[in-house]
Order: C-alpha cells, then structure tokens, then sequence
DNA sequence: AATTGCTAAGTTTTT
DNA sequence: CTTAGCAATT
C-alpha cells in the first residue's frame, strides 16, 4: 500500500501513467528509486498482474534495493492466493541476469549446453591470449586488454562501432572474433557481450521465444537508461515494441559510460521508435542545498545535445562551495584531511559524512598517506576487488573445472597450481593438440595417442590429474545430499592448497590473509541464496516463516527457471547455480561499512550515492577533463562527470586544485579546469580572496592536537 | 621452478 | 616514479 499524494505532482504522473511509452526524466536526487517502485506497486494495485511486469537495471545492488521496496510496500494478502499458489512477483533484476534465466531455458537451441558457463574479464583474457598466441602476428598490437576491447565494442554495435568501417581493421576483428567465440563455444562458455547478443540471436531464430518473452513481460521498465547500449536497446525494443508498454527512467546529463558502450542517444532519440512518448520531467531534488543546485546547473547546461532539466529544492540556499588552490597535490591532500578533521573538532562533523572524490584511482595514494598521516578512518571504494584475488580465483578455476572440465580457460588456471609436474611446457603442447583434434584440452589429455607423445613422468601426472577431476567431480554427481562446504574442503586439502599459498606469499600474515578469503567462500557454498544472504543479515531476523513458507518465501521468485527445490536438487546443479550467482554478482562484500569513517571514491563508482559534506580533488585541466577526452572528443562526458560530481553533495561542497602535481616522477604545472569558469560566481567563495586561507600546516596540527588533547 | 631484470605504460568499470 | 608483465637466467 502507498499514498500516491504523498509524491510531487510530476511524481504522481510518472506513477500513474501506466499504459504506453513513457520517459521519465529523473535528475539527480529526485526520488527516483522511489518512482520506480511505486509505479510498480501502482500498476499490481490497479490490476495488472504482477508477474507480468519486468523491471531492469544495471546492477545487482539497484535490483537487490528494488526489490525489497517493492517487497516492503505490497500488501501481505498477495503472498497468496486463492489456490495456494505462490503469487507471482515482478521480475526485477539486471539486464544480465535476466538474459541468464532466459538463456537457461532456451540455450539449447543455440547448440550451448544448459549447463553453460559464465566468462568474467580474466577468463576473457585468457582466452584472447591463447588466441593471440596461435597467430602470434607479431606486428599487430598485441594487448590482450586492448583487443577485448576492440571486440565488445565491436560486438555492442552503436556509434562506437563505426572505427570498424575501415575494411583492414574490420576484416581483422572479424577473425579475432570468430576464433573467439568458437573457443568460447567449445568451452560451453559465455561472456557478459553474449549474454545479450545470444538472447537476441534466440530471439531472431526462435519466434516462438520472443513471443512466450513479450507475453510474459507485458509491461517492461529500465532503469539508468542513459546507460543502455546498442545491443540493450534492442532486447527492449523487441519485447516491446508491439506492447508499448515501455517505461524508462534516465538522465541524460548523468550518462559517464559511454567509453564502455553506453549510448545515451538512446534516451535523446527514443521518439525515433516510440513518437507517442509521454516525457515526465523530475525536478524536484531532495538532496542538496540550491547553492550546490545552481551550481550544477550552471556547469550542465553548458552541454549541447541534452534534454533541458532544472534542478531546484526547498532547502534553501546553503553554504557556498569553498574554492581552494594548492601549489601542490601534496599540499592538496593535507589540507582536505586537515579539513575533515577541522570540521570534526569545530563542527561536529562525523569521518562518515565526508566523502573525497577524484577522478583517477591514482589520486587516493597521496589522500590516503594524508589521513592516516592524520589518524582519520577511511574507507577506499573500488580498487582491486575480492574476485580478482589471485585464491579466489584458482578456487573458482577448480570449481568451475570440476562442474565442466571442457572448460579450458578454467583447466589451464589450474593444471600446475600447485605444482603436479604439468608444466608450462606440457600444457602448451597439451593446448595444441586440443586445438589440432577440435576438443577440450580436458579431451585431449584423455587420449593416449596424446599421452604418447610426453615421457613417462608427465603422463603419469596427467593420468593422475585426469584421475583427481574424475573423482572429484563423481561425488559431486552422486545423490546424496553432499555439503559442498565439505567437498571442497575434503579436495582442498588433498591437492595442500594452503601450503600453495604459503610458498608463493612473502609473510604467514598473507598467506593467512589469502587463505582467508578462500575459507569465507566456501561458507558461501552451501548457503541457498549464495551471496544475496550475505548482503542481507538482517532478513534472519524476521518472524520464523511457516514450513510452507521456508519453500515459498524468501527467494525473490524467480519466475523462468522451474520452482526451487533445495533439497532435492543435486550437488552439481547447487555448484552451477553458486558459480552462476557470483559470476554476475561480482560486487562483493569490502562494503563492511563498519563504523565512522571517511569515503574516498572515483567520480564515476559515486555515481547514485550522496554525501553530506563532498570534497572534489583534482580539478584540474587534463584529469578533469581528463587529458584523452580532448582526443576521443567526450568533452561532455567529462562535463557530465563533473555534474555528477557536484551533485553528491547534500549540504556542503569543496573544490580544489593545484598549480602542479607529481606525475611520472616530476612534478608538472597544472591549469585550473575550465569547467570552474562554469559555476555561477554567486555560488562560489574562493578560500584566498575570502581570507579563509588554509591555516600553516604545522600551526594547525599543533591546535587540534592540544584541542583533541583537552577533549578526550 | 623460482628469481631476477628489463621494458613499457601510465582513465573511468559493471555485468 | 611505480608497477605489471614477460623473458631470460640460475
């Protein structure tokens, strides 16, 4: 239940339009969130039946949050309906998400195995540099990362695109490409790109799934459409373009991926395909003061090509954004701890209403020297994440190997880790045989006329190895119910992994550090709902649910795959289902937001978040905009990503900047960003003519430190 | 198999 | 300047 005048007047008709195309634009802090979910709920209270609407977004965590709003605010009487049936709920999850559970269904009749796997960037690497390897075109740039690149964007189609219409480089990605995917299909693997691109492909070849999609999803959602690309566009076209039942939300004027294929043309030009599209324009921000509002506004509406949007709020004017200049990044960063810690003293301001935000990861170096120089907690956003770990990932290398051993990105990861006499050697001849016979490396070791070719010694470590996946894998088939936490610790053991790590890492601490990591996976295993339970402790708490309601109630119904039966499902479909799960829910744990503590943040993971006291680094021409934007001609992206920036900002806003900055070893002059120009002057004090000079370091340290003193 | 030394690059990142 | 990746060496 809601009350719909509880919402602004635009709110309410973005709510309350339900049939036909609409877009609504929702500028930063505008209570987005709050419109999808309950246009959703408008729509289950007015009939429509809820297993009819699908809502998308971007990621996990969007979906996650969604979902449980839309959870929060339909009413008890819908878990149940008159047969006793579970009631349908809204489908709301990621784009890609959405494509597995499709594809889980349909994959067959593309010639994938149900059972297929999902590729993330390092397994994508390791396939690009095998393909490389065998061409070994010495000449071509030959950067894995760069390739890839190449090909997504090949792949995601757009306006990105179009640097293939050179014949040579077209011709040449063709190839890549084509090797590509046939090693990728070999494997029974898929990326993120294919994903996509399959479902569209299944679509095209197989109307009847297209048809049984469009009518299972009558009424479709996207949400952050700014960041939709080619390929994403059209799966939404396709399932509504007969329904109209289309309803994006977006900002134009925060679209900041486009160098990863976003393209926010869709948003501009969705009256190409949808001419009857009704446009609700969300202006009314709940975030920040007007000061920070005008502020924004003035930078934005510098750009071309947008949609017009003003923001405004009943919050009143607020304190101006303070400009500060350093002749230093050095200088720079002492002064934004000092700050943080000057408004803890003097205002009162917790290390958890702060956020410092950058462009380049490589600015928090010096930031974070500064604020433990300072004793400030801090929390860094971003950086290496948990799966990129090399534990985790030999760890998921051996289970997806044991779930498919014809997965040879996989197989390769693991062969020699730890150490069992297949050296590098070997598995490179291994991999040409594989390639020569059309198989599996897996395949190819198997055969004894490959074995023939290794001395004694190596093909008893094969067949050893051969037997290890074997066993391993047939107590994973077996039917009774086996933990896998214990499996996996069982297998673990025998091939010593934990002395693996203690002979690659320098200290026992690390090591212990790795193992870890490892230990707080496997817990994971055997957890239903994987890594969703993790994220959400607090759902353990609620009222002992029924024993019908342990099947029923707390999987977010998943509508495609058949129901969920815990018990009777067999280990291996648990495994496929938890590599499933992490695949594309690679945002992990770290967030352990424990205690009071600053954020620091690139411009571009901020986006969607707020702060109430926002310092921006950095502000210089060439890191904002960044240097290469002038070549690749995405000035308004980086304008958009200053927008942005600002617009994090609830009550108080820093900018700064600095007449030279150490890069590459020397310290190089440094210009202010033009974007400053571009703040409206009433909005903005700047520290020096306003006499707020930042006080002498060490004259300063000394205050706080006999203020603290007296304090504490 | 592990260590050392050289070279080259050096934005933004989710699924 | 730093670091990651790779090749050559012990």
């Amino acid at each position: 239940m809601f009350n719909i005048d509880a919402l602004n007047p635009e709110q309410q008709q973005a709510v309350s339009t339900v049939r036909g195309p609409v877009l609504i634009l929702a500028g930063a802090g505008t209570g987005k969130t709050r419109v999808i979910t309950c246009r959703i709920v408008h729509m289950i209270e007015r009939g429509i039946s809820p297993g009819k609407i699908l809502a998308v977004t971007f990621t996990n965590k969007a979906a996650k949050e969604m979902q449980e709003r839309v959870n929060e605010m339909l009413p008890r009487r819908s878990r149940r309906d008159s047969d006793g049936e579970a009631p349908e709920r809204p489908t709301v999850c990621t784009f890609h998400s959405l494509c597995v559970r499709i594809l889980r269904q349909h994959i067959e009749k593309l010639g994938y195995k149900r059972n297929f796997v999902i590729y993330d960037e390092s397994d994508q690497i390791g396939a690009i540099k095998k393909i490389l390897s065998s061409i070994h075109e010495g000449k071509v740039k030959s950067d894995p990362h760069a390739i890839l690149g190449l090909l997504s964007r090949f792949r995601g189609g757009g306006s990105r695109a179009s640097v293939f219409e050179d014949a040579e480089a077209r011709a040449l990605a063709e190839h890549v490409l084509s090797r590509y995917q046939s090693a990728l299909h070999a494997c029974n693997a898929v990326d993120f790109d294919d994903l996509i691109l399959l479902v569209l492909r299944l679509f095209k070849e197989h109307p009847e799934a297209l048809e049984a999609c469009r009518e299972r999803f009558r009424y479709v959602m996207v949400d952050e459409y700014q960041d939709t690309n080619a390929a994403q566009f059209e799966l939404v076209h396709a399932l509504t373009r007969d329904s109209r039942n289309l309803c994006v939300v977006g900002d134009d004027d925060q679209s900041i991926y486009g160098w990863r294929g976003a393209e926010v043309a869709n948003l501009l030009d969705l009256e190409k395909h949808f001419p009857e599209v009704k446009v609700v324009k969300l202006e009314q921000n709940y975030r920040s003061t007007n000061v920070i509002l005008k502020a924004a506004n003035g930078v934005i509406r510098n750009n071309a090509r947008r949609r017009g949007k003003q923001l405004w709020s009943s919050k009143g004017e607020g304190e101006k954004i303070l400009l500060q200049c350093f002749d230093t990044d050095e200088e720079e960063s002492k002064t934004v701890a000092q700050n943080i810690e000057d408004d803890r003293l003097v205002r009162r301001i917790p290390w958890g209403d702060q956020a410092i935000l950058f462009r380049t990861n490589i600015q928090s170096r010096l930031l974070e020297s500064a604020l433990r120089q300072s004793k400030i907690r801090y929390q860094l956003i971003g950086g290496q994440s948990f799966f990129d770990r090399r534990e985790i990932r030999d760890f998921l290398a051996y289970l997806k190997t044991f779930l498919n051993p014809h997965d040879d990105v996989a197989l390769l990861r693991i062969a020699n880790t730890p150490a069992r006499g297949l050296s590098d050697v070997t598995m490179e001849r291994l991999l040409a045989a594989s390639q020569e016979r059309r198989s599996s490396v897996f395949t190819a070791m198997r055969h004894t006329d490959v074995q023939e070719r290794f001395q004694a010694r190596t093909v008893e470590a094969i067949r050893s190895f051969i037997a290890f996946i074997e066993e391993t894998r047939a107590i994973l088939e077996s039917k009774d119910p086996v933990c896998l936490g214990n499996w996996a610790e069982d297998w673990l053991r025998s091939i010593d992994y934990r002395a693996e790590l203690t002979r690659s890492e320098k200290t026992p601490e690390a090591s212990e550090a790795r193992w870890r990591n490892v230990w707080e996976l496997l817990d994971d295993l055997d957890d239903p709902d994987g890594i969703a339970a993790v994220a959400r402790p607090v759902e353990a708490s609620a009222p002992t649910p029924t024993t019908d309601e342990v099947v029923l109630a707390p999987a977010p119904a998943t509508p495609l795959p058949p129901p969920r039966r815990r018990l009777t499902r067999n280990p291996s479909e648990r495994l496929a289902e938890f590599l499933g799960q992490l695949s594309l829910d690679q945002e992990r744990a770290e967030d352990k937001e424990t205690g009071d503590q600053v954020t620091l943040i690139t411009m571009h993971a901020a986006k969607g978040l707020e702060f109430r006291h926002v310092q921006i680094v950095g502000v210089e021409d060439g890191l904002l905009p960044h240097s290469r934007s002038k070549l690749e001609g995405t000035l308004d992206e980086e304008r958009r990503l200053f927008y942005v920036a600002i617009t994090r900002a609830q009550r108080t806003l820093r900018i700064s900047h600095c007449g030279g900055r150490k890069r590459y070893g020397q310290v190089l002059p440094c210009h202010p960003s033009p974007f400053l120009k571009e703040l409206p002057p009433e909005c903005v004090e700047d520290a020096e003519t306003a006499g707020i000079n930042p006080v002498s370091s060490e004259a300063g340290t000394d205050w706080f430190a006999a203020m603290r003193a007296a304090i504490e």
